[in-house]
DNA sequence: AACTATTTATAAGA
DNA sequence: TTCTTATAAATAGTT
């Protein structure tokens, strides 16, 4: 990997060992870090030298303890009082991260991946959400401007609404899906992000 | 690092995304190994592919548990289990609820509480978020039509491009916010939620 | 620390 | 998934 092959073993002089240790961290901790974007994985990394020195790397906004934590849940190192904790944590986690990919297709990022019936039941729901929006705004105008000195007669009010409700019917019926019921939709609503993911985990180890 | 280089970003195939994972997770591990041989440093490893996979490597013959222990004497840990599961377990659900509301305000349900000027923006945010949609819906029906039989020019397919950048000019620029930004913004931004806290990590680590 | 000749890792394609 | 191969990246030895 440079100028010559070099054997796989301790290297014995000293300084030679020190120069190849710091090249060798500053690239690995490179590379954890490009996993961890390029792949959306979390990885944590201890790295102690010869000589004592700590050295580590996490990916945020996890804390080591945390990737710790969540490595000792997956191998199963946990006493039973903290299993109902970390149980809550790994749904908190899924949770987060579902409700983290609607967000992202209703902000209109991360578009590319969907397909064209994904786009219009998205493109769908943010006609809902717009048009709701717009009610609102003339509700909100409505009520201000009659709190102030022009008071809209009632009827005219409800004129007015009724003006909306035509261009948009479906604006009547209340939507009744609540935030929680919406993530465990299936993932043919393409907004909500894909299913959550299921607790099991498998522990690869790989060692020497 | 391969037939071409590739930006230092999520990647979006998910496919690709799970090849690139095997890649540089085995790269990676590779690596670690060296640097304990080489260099006689122990070394562990935790990996979390954004499946839930756990992938681990350990310097023989410490165990995982070892080093763990080693670090958390270094770094002065106090009781790392729970009080880290404890602090985790409340960042994630402030951070659940802060994508929650985001949602509901996105998903036009929960809008009462919104001022004029946060349905003004909200609805700035559904129309740059429904544009989007919608130029990508054509994007997409392009694609699906040049593959087929009737190849549409590249000029024209430009031209249709700038009619859309013509009608919303606003689609040129890219949105570089991410979720994780977006989420830390102040709470102007009405569908936004609260700012998230972050959590603090301290000397000889390297972040992110 | 910098500099390159080489070795390695890996992106894209099969 | 696995293999192949062209290219990008990492790094061993040198300055």
């Amino acid at each position: 990997m440079g100028r010559s092959k070099i054997e796989m073993k301790l290297i014995e002089d000293t300084t030679n060992r020190q120069v190849t240790f710091s090249k060798f961290r500053a690239g690995l901790l490179k590379k954890a870090h490009e996993v961890s974007v390029l792949c959306d994985a979390e990885i944590g990394l201890i790295i102690f030298s010869s000589t004592g020195e700590l050295f580590d790397y996490c990916t945020q906004p996890l804390s080591m303890e945390q990737i710790i934590e969540r490595y000792q849940l997956a191998k199963g190192t946990q006493t039973p009082q903290q299993s109902g904790l970390q149980n809550m944590s790994e749904k908190l986690r899924r949770e987060s991260h579902c409700l983290e990919l609607s967000l992202n297709h209703l902000n209109g990022s991360e578009l590319n991946s969907l397909k064209i019936e994904d786009l219009e039941e998205l493109e769908q729901q943010l006609e809902y959400s717009i048009n709701k929006v717009r009610a609102r705004k003339i509700e909100e105008k409505q009520a201000s401007s009659r709190q102030q000195q022009v008071p809209i007669e009632a009827n005219m009010l409800e004129e007015k609404q009724q003006q909306v409700l035509n261009q948009f019917p479906f604006l009547g019926e209340e939507q009744p899906i609540s935030v929680l019921q919406l993530v465990s939709l299936p993932p043919s609503r393409p907004y909500l992000g894909q299913p959550m993911q299921s607790n099991l985990q498998e522990a690869n180890t790989h060692h020497q």
